[in-house]
RNA sequence: GGGAGCUUAGCUCAGUUGGUUCAGAGCACCUGCCUUACAAGCAGGGGGUCAUAGGUUCGAAUCCUAUAGCUCCCA
């Protein structure tokens, strides 16, 4: 075999790249439909197509790449389809800052330019977040990768619109939105966040006519006094009775409005009397249909003031119209004070400014019929969530629903298919436009961006075919603040659409928080740049670690030296494959003999590898896949590196050539499961070892290797015993040396006092224990001036005639006398309690009672160790 | 105001069906080691009244109730 030169730490930057080409080329994570596989199907949450990656997408797409690994290794055909979304307000917000900066305003452009620009600009920027995620070494099927504007895409948006318009599900009305100013469209509920902000409440005297009196009214928004048409009282409140049905003559305006009296007014808010605008305010809006308020209407699409206010007020942004009323009512005394008032502030998610309630026309779909649908889907657990308490949530959210305003005064996005005759009042609705179009106009709306997302489970899949091999999807994994944007939302399509569920299992991931528990954010700078992350620990380290960090429904605190914990992994890894393969230029392997040489730590490795699997199935099985990742952690490290192959030394280092042979064969054998177990977690690192330990060309892959099986048949509590014995052993010996601070160069006599140790096993002791020779005898007697410790079936000493300091052994032993006494305490005292005797099933009673005698006997021996000492 | 989640070692978190060999892991810390895969490592060690108060039970980190604190979502 020829000399092997592999350095002695993993080196990432050269093994990544060079895979994930070799993947590429081979597309082997290409899917077609195979009627002779079972398919298992993810469709990618699909970021913002003019996006960069965050630790978000890294924690996110690393999960559905662990599922898609293993399904796609298990023999399933994996499909994972990626894409991106179009981001409607946030592409549309960025071209027209671009362009502005040039000089060039979108309206005089005209929508066809406005929209070349955005697709210049998606063919920029819109290829970045794809590349990046290539690092991150997933395995999408990049061949069906989609656009939610893709021609056919689009036109299968619009087919959905068009379905639903037919069906009675769609309407266009005249309402109450919420108003994003900055991007001058109306958005959705679900695009409100709520802030707390720390204003003002303002205290004003509106004049009752015909009286001298004031009527006072609090408000955190002066500036839309220009707008009120009534003042509301509560029917109850005895203060104003005497005031309903008069009017007040309000102040600046001079207009003439009514007070009177609603239920809904809340007597112990402010002063008790509301002003009443009914076109900036949701509840104002419902007041006064129900008293016939007029509306006026006195901001323009940006929130500045419209020709509806006092000239002097006009044209003006609607805070700087708050200041300046504020002034103005109190130079004339229609101010009675201010106070200091901490209120919450719905702001447009997107925009980044206080929305505005506007009256507008907008486009709505009635959500009753189809919540109720996708309600009962989870509810029944067709659709299963992890970790379930999102179910509450969702049931919530679900059953409060309102109906969802689809409409945005956009031009980036799927234009409404809509067109009204410029004629007569008739209105059209299909996927082509009408054949006399010179007779139409269409509607100039576009689609918010959920509403072409929402169909995404499905029409990523191009044919009728592929929609009935692929859907429903079997996971999806995404960020639970998209729970009703989207999950809620294409649970509903599916059903409406597909009459289906678009998947079976939802995983709601982690949130990345730095390490103050913040959310990471552009704006606060806290979040690393994944790409650098990659770039200094490698993108299996970063994917092991936000993994191993991220327990099912909790937050992630982050930093990027926590990849520490990958890195270090993925160099164990590396070095245990190292050894191996050291190992292999003098000792040639051999299948055939390796069920010829095999003792009970080969027996004990391949049951811990059973084990691991068995427990690796279940945790995968129930989405844990953080406790996943720990298994194989301490799989790999402790079981394997630890023990397995300092305990193989032994032998490979033997004069017996077949042994050697047999045992090298084996822990490749071993440590080729082990890769397989690791790879959907470390794909590039698990993929180079592979090649190393296998000998394989380079166009075969780990990825499509088979995944290893559970063998009950190979879990053998004998040889776990027998390793479970050895090492409480050598962990004795160790602990003396350790506490002892004897030097591992140091090499000891070491005396057992027990009967059944066999002489496989003391080969072992002798080398793990670093012993010069080991005596076993079932009644030798202590050696003078040596350490000791008790174990269960035996007693360990270690001469240490000269070394020994005797107040360091006999802390040891008082150490260890305690500790037996505690436990004893709390177990006496359960036995001597009838009750438990009485009560526990017999069982435990007995388990209780052998506890104690074990314990009892220890004890007894400790002490006259101690005493010998003494 | 409504809902969800969290509170276990200095830090970040595991602890499935209640039973002192489950009080654990990683990091940090202390001690000794460059032991022929790995100092990105090896071996050993210290450290916790499992938020608080009640309750159920023979037995509670684990189940129930209340309280406090933190986080998030919704209105």
């Amino acid at each position: 075999m020829q000399s092997i030169d592999i350095p002695k730490a993993y080196d990432p930057s050269s093994v990544e790249d060079k895979w994930y080409k070799q993947w590429m080329d081979d597309r082997i994570f290409h899917s077609e439909i195979d009627k002779s596989k079972k398919p298992y199907t993810i469709v990618i949450p699909p970021p913002n197509v003019t996006g960069i990656l965050t630790m978000g997408h890294i924690l996110n797409n690393t999960i559905q790449d662990i599922f898609i690994r293993v399904k796609r290794m298990q023999g399933y055909n994996a499909c994972w389809v990626p894409g991106t979304d179009h981001a409607s307000i946030a592409t549309e917000a960025k071209v027209t800052s671009f362009l502005k900066e040039k000089g060039i305003n979108k309206e005089e452009i005209g929508r066809e330019e406005f929209l070349k620009h955005c697709w210049k600009w998606k063919e920029k920027y819109g290829g970045l977040i794809i590349q990046q995620l290539k690092k991150l070494g997933v395995s999408c099927d990049w061949e069906r990768e989609r656009f939610t504007m893709d021609d056919d895409y689009y036109k299968k948006v619009l087919k959905a619109f068009v379905k639903l318009y037919n069906d009675g599900k769609i309407y266009r009305g005249f309402r109450m939105v919420n108003w994003c100013p900055a991007s001058k469209s109306a958005i959705s509920d679900e695009e409100v966040i709520y802030k707390s902000v720390q204003g003002k409440l303002w205290y004003l005297k509106y004049p009752v006519i015909g009286t001298d009196k004031f009527i006072s009214v609090a408000t955190t928004r002066p500036e839309t006094m220009f707008g009120d048409t009534g003042i509301a009282v509560n029917p109850d409140d005895e203060r104003f009775k005497e005031f309903i049905g008069k009017k007040v003559k309000l102040p600046l305006v001079g207009r003439e409005i009514p007070i009177f009296a609603d239920e809904y007014v809340d007597k112990d808010f402010g002063t008790g009397a509301v002003k009443v605008t009914p076109a900036h305010d949701v509840n104002d809006y419902e007041m006064g249909k129900r008293h016939k308020l007029e509306t006026v209407n006195i901001f323009n699409d940006d929130a500045t003031t419209n020709e509806n206010v006092p000239e002097k007020f006009r044209n003006l942004d609607r805070f700087e119209v708050r200041k300046r009323v504020a002034a103005s009512l109190e130079e004339n005394g229609f101010l009675l004070k201010t106070e200091d008032y901490q209120n919450n502030v719905g702001y447009s998610e997107r925009g980044g400014v206080p929305i505005e309630p506007y009256l507008s026309e907008q486009w709505f779909i009635k959500m009753d019929g189809l919540a109720k649908p996708a309600l009962k889907a989870v509810t029944d657990r067709k659709v299963k969530f992890h970790p379930n308490h999102w179910v509450k949530t969702y049931e919530h959210w679900m059953s409060n629903i309102r109906d969802w305003c689809i409409s945005r005064q956009l031009w980036w996005g799927h234009r409404i298919p809509v067109w009204y005759n410029k004629n007569n009042n008739e209105i059209y609705c299909g996927v082509e436009p009408p054949e006399d179009i010179e007779n139409w106009k269409q509607d100039k709306d576009v689609l918010d961006t959920w509403a072409s997302s929402w169909l995404w489970a499905y029409d990523v899949f191009k044919t009728d075919e592929e929609q009935n091999y692929y859907y429903p999807t079997n996971a999806l994994v995404t960020a639970p603040d998209i729970i009703f944007f989207w999950v809620a939302r294409m649970i509903m399509a599916g059903l409406y659409f597909k009459n289906d569920i678009p998947f079976k299992d939802v995983y709601f991931t982690s949130v990345i928080r730095d390490l103050k528990g913040r959310k990471m954010s552009k704006s606060l700078g806290n979040s690393p740049d994944p790409l650098d992350v990659i770039k200094e620990f490698g993108a299996d380290a970063l994917r092991f670690t936000v993994i191993y960090l991220a327990p099912l429904g909790q937050d992630v605190l982050f930093s990027k030296d926590k990849c520490e914990i990958g890195r270090n992994f993925a160099n164990k890894i590396w070095n245990a494959g190292r050894f191996l393969m050291m190992n292999t230029q003098n000792i040639p392997l051999n299948d055939s003999l390796i069920d010829k040489h095999i003792d009970f730590t080969d027996l004990w490795i391949a049951s811990r590898l059973n084990i691991t699997l068995q427990k690796l199935n279940k945790t995968l099985d129930k989405f844990e896949i953080n406790n996943a990742s720990k298994i194989i952690y301490s799989f790999v490290w402790n079981d394997f590196c630890d023990w397995y192959l300092e305990l193989a030394k032994t032998r490979l280092y033997s004069e017996d050539e077949e042994v050697k042979s047999a045992v090298l064969t084996r822990s490749i054998k071993i440590f080729e499961n082990l890769l397989k177990i690791v790879h959907p977690f470390m794909p590039f690192i698990t993929e180079e070892l592979w090649h190393f330990v296998t000998g394989k060309n380079k166009t075969e892959s780990i990825s499509i290797s088979e995944y290893p099986e559970s063998d009950i048949s190979l879990i053998n509590e004998n040889a776990d015993k027998d390793m479970a014995y050895l090492q409480e052993i050598v962990t004795a010996i160790r602990n003396i040396r350790g506490e002892m601070n004897i030097p591992p160069s140091l090499q000891l006599d070491v005396f057992i006092k027990a009967k059944n140790i066999n002489d496989e096993q003391l080969d072992y002791i002798k080398k793990l224990g670093r012993a010069k020779n080991i005596t076993v005898d079932e009644n030798l007697s202590k050696p003078n001036a040596s350490a000791s410790k008790v174990l269960n079936n035996c007693e360990i000493y270690i001469p240490l005639e000269g070394v020994i300091d005797l107040d360091v052994e006999r802390s040891r032993l008082q150490k260890e006398i305690a500790r037996f006494e505690g436990s004893l305490r709390g177990i006496e005292k359960k036995l001597r309690d009838e009750k438990f005797v009485k009560n526990a099933p017999a069982e435990v009673v007995e388990k209780e009672k052998k506890k104690k005698e074990d314990w009892q006997n220890n004890l007894n021996k400790v002490k006259s160790l101690l005493e010998d000492i003494s």
